[in-house]
DNA sequence: CCAAAAGTGTTGAGTATACACCCATGA
DNA sequence: TCATGGGTGTATACTCAACACTTTTGG
C-alpha cells in the first residue's frame, strides 16, 4: 500500500494551518434502508445517474457538507433520494479503503435505515436514474463496497433484533403478533416456535395489548402496539 | 442546525466535478489505546502542542491522507505518537458533529487499540508536548469529543471480554491464570469466581498450558499461552 | 360444521452460579 | 511449619427449547 506522505504533523489534529489546501479524502455517508414487503425483507436501492460507477445500483448517499452531522447528511440523502423522512438510523460502520470508489478517495460511514412503509419511498428524484425496493435475497450487483455494507447492515438487523425493540421501526403503529413473529422469522430466516416467541417479546414488556381485534376470515387476532416507538435503548438480559 | 447547500447533489457520491474545491469535512482518526499496568487499565493520552485545544490532553489521532486506509491512519499515528506498532485496532465508531472541533469540521472515526506492554510506548515526539499513561478510572479533562470516546471504547472493552478472546492483546505471550483473571476483573470492574472463571475460558478452547510454570514466593503458577494470538473472531456461546 | 388461524403450559436439558477445602512452595 | 497464593468439584437455580391441543371466527 502506497501511503502518500503530502502535510506535515503539525496542526493535523484540528486540520487548521498550513496543509488547509492539500488533498484530503473526502466523507460521504450511505444508508442501507430496510422494510418488509409481502412478507420479503427488501432494500432501497438507486442506480446511479454520474460518474465512473454510472447506471449501477447503490445504496442512496452523498457526500457530508460542512455544519452537518453524520445523521443530518444521511437524512438529507434519504429524502433527497426518495423523500422520506422521520426514519430509525443507526450508524453501523465507516469503509475507507482508497480504492473503493475508482474515482476519489472518499470515506463512507454507512447507516442502516428502517422504516415501516415501503410505499412510502418515491422513486423520482433530480441525482437518481431510478429506485426502488429489491429483496435483500437477491440484490444486484451493487457500485463501490456496498455490497460489503449489505452485509454489515443485514447482520446488525438481525442482531439488534434479537436483543432490542428495534422492530417496531418496520411494523405500523399496530400489529398482530402473528405479523411480528412472521417479520422475525423473515428477517432471521428461521422458523420460530409461537409459544416460545410469545413468551420471550411479552418478558421484555414492551407491547401493551390493545382492546380492538384484527378481524379476517378466521379467528380475530388481537392487536398490539408497542409501548415506546422512540428510544430502542432497551436491551433485554 | 442551520445546514448549508453548498454543492450540487450531482456527481455527489464520486465527489469528481465541480464541486471537487467546495470546503468539505476533514476525515480524522483518533485511536483509544488500552493496556493493563500494575493491575490497572490505563490509556494513553498526549498533550495537544497546537491549535486551539493546545495544552489539552486528547487521543492520539490525526487526518487521514488520501491514499491510505482508515486502519493506516490510525497505525500511522500510533507511531508517529508514541512509536508503537503492530498492536490490535478495532474500528469504534465515527463522530461527526461539525462543533466537535471547534477550529473545523472533522469527522473523527475513533478507534480501540490494545496493547499488551504499556512500556512500549515513547513519548518523545515531534507532533505532541507530551504523551503518557492515565488511568482510565482518572483521566484528565480531554479535548474535543474525546471523553465520549473513552466512554465507547471502554463498553467496547468490556463487552468484546465477555464474547471474544480478545484479551489475549493485553498480556504477553504466556502469563498465569490468575493474571489473566485479574485482567478480567480489573476491566470489568468486579470481581470474579475464580472457579467459574476458569471452567468458562477452558470451555472457550482458546488457552494452551505450557509446560514451564512460573516460580515465586508461593506455589508456582501454571503458564498458559493463547492458541491463535491473530484471530480474534471467535466468540464463545 | 368445517377450515384456518389464534391462543395457551409443561417438561426436560443444559447452562450459570454459589460455595470451601487441599496443595505446593519459599521463607 | 507457616503464610500465601494455586488449584479443584458439586449442588442448585434458572433459562431455553421442544412439544399439541383447544378456541374462535367466517364461510
Amino acid at each position: 500500500m502506497a501511503v502518500e506522505t503530502l502535510n506535515h504533523p503539525l496542526s493535523a489534529e484540528t486540520g487548521v494551518g498550513r496543509d488547509a489546501q492539500v488533498a484530503r479524502p473526502k466523507v460521504a455517508v450511505d444508508t442501507v434502508l430496510f422494510a418488509i414487503e409481502r412478507g420479503r425483507l427488501k432494500c432501497y436501492l438507486v442506480q446511479l445517474g454520474a460518474g465512473a460507477a454510472a447506471g449501477k445500483w447503490a445504496f442512496p448517499g452523498g457526500l457530508v457538507r460542512v455544519g452537518e452531522t453524520l445523521d443530518e447528511a444521511a437524512r438529507r440523502e434519504l429524502y433527497d433520494a426518495a423523500r422520506l423522512s422521520n426514519l430509525y438510523l443507526e450508524q453501523l460502520f465507516s469503509f475507507g479503503d482508497p480504492s473503493r470508489d475508482p474515482g476519489a478517495h472518499v470515506v463512507s460511514v454507512a447507516y442502516m435505515g428502517l422504516i415501516d412503509d415501503a410505499g412510502a419511498a418515491s422513486s423520482g428524484s433530480r441525482k437518481y436514474a431510478a429506485g426502488q425496493w429489491f429483496e435483500v435475497a437477491a440484490l444486484p450487483a451493487l457500485a463501490y463496497d456496498h455490497s460489503v455494507m449489505a452485509e454489515y447492515a443485514l447482520r446488525r438487523l438481525k442482531s439488534r433484533l434479537e436483543y432490542t425493540n428495534i422492530a417496531c421501526n418496520l411494523l405500523p403503529p399496530t400489529f398482530t403478533f402473528a405479523e411480528l413473529e412472521d417479520l422475525y422469522a423473515t428477517v432471521l430466516e428461521r422458523p420460530l416456535d409461537r409459544r416460545n416467541f410469545r413468551r420471550r417479546i411479552m418478558a421484555m414488556g414492551l407491547l401493551k395489548r390493545l382492546a380492538e381485534k384484527r378481524r379476517g376470515p378466521h379467528r380475530p387476532a388481537a392487536l398490539y402496539a408497542f409501548r415506546h416507538r422512540g428510544v430502542q435503548v432497551i436491551e433485554m438480559l
